[in-house]
DNA sequence: CCAATAATGTTCAACACTGAACAATAAAGT
DNA sequence: ACTTTATTGTTCAGTGTTGAACATTATTGG
């Protein structure tokens, strides 16, 4: 491949994806680092707020959502609820399935921790203007899209 | 913050950030899936092509350019270099620096990983405008900017 | 020249994440 | 009813990632 043909630094798409991954490497990094004072970490913060979008959600979906094994959760999960931010009850009707809610405490952090990660995207992403943002937004969700069909072609 | 003050997937940079981490994350999957014919991780990926465009870099300043810490090089290296895939020679001026190449071996698994990595890129972004992938690029570079300038503030 | 400071790479314990194998339960097919 | 298949959650070994402590080598300041 390498000799009349382009590299990938030099096609327009592949240099704007790099950006748009080390953009998110580094707003994980950040976000990481100003979760610490809530004693949390990002994956934490996901759960969270899909909880406290969802309540009564599964760990099966849960994990769909986060686009994570459903290991990860059944090792994630069982530390939050030590630590009194969630709580995992049983379903009545399917005794398989563990339906997880917010403790008080557990909508307190969320609620302080929507606030530090919302407060830096509005930092970085400010200066972009809003249609801007929109369009990406309008990107990323055909992308979002196309992948997610994809693992559903493999099945 | 609940009362009157608006949820954060009310906010529109909120939610499109939202969707540029979560196409991130399947873009990661993807790519991790496509490679596993070449037997290597997306994390080798990163350092083989960092060594593709940047011969005789040091440890440190890959660490530097990937944004991961040194201790990961540390461990992911000696054993990419028993796969054969790089080389590691000492600096002769400074003898704390290992200077990093490719081999021929890992110059062909290179270019055919990028093969698969730019043909993946393209086929999820061609459907966007090319004048939507460099406003998007900007808006990335900026963010970058930002998010490394606050890592230097830090010290 | 010598001590203090900095930079490079390594090691280690801790933890996150995965996929595969597993147990328990539910749903479907017979 | 009963066997098979599917779904939900758990466990486990393997791997990636980090930050802190460390050894080695360079650099700086006296």
């Amino acid at each position: 491949m390498n000799k009349n043909q382009s590299l990938p630094w030099d096609h327009p798409r592949f240099r704007s994806w790099i950006a748009v991954a080390r953009a998110c490497q580094l707003m994980q990094q950040s976000l990481g680092r100003s979760l610490s004072e809530l004693d949390i970490k990002t994956p934490h913060l996901d759960i969270l707020i899909n909880l406290y979008r969802f309540e009564g959600i599964s760990q099966q979906e849960l994990a769909r959502k986060l686009l994570v094994g459903r290991s990860n959760m059944s090792m994630l999960l069982p530390q939050m609820e030590k630590r009194g931010l969630i709580e995992r009850r049983g379903d009545e009707k399917d005794k398989r399935v563990l339906r997880l809610f917010l403790t008080p405490e557990g909508r307190n952090v969320t609620e302080k921790a929507m606030v530090i990660q919302t407060d830096l995207i509005e930092r970085v992403l400010s200066p972009e203007p809003i249609e801007q943002c929109m369009a990406m937004a309008g990107s990323m969700e055909r992308i979002i899209r196309v992948l997610q069909q994809d693992l559903v072609d493999e099945d």
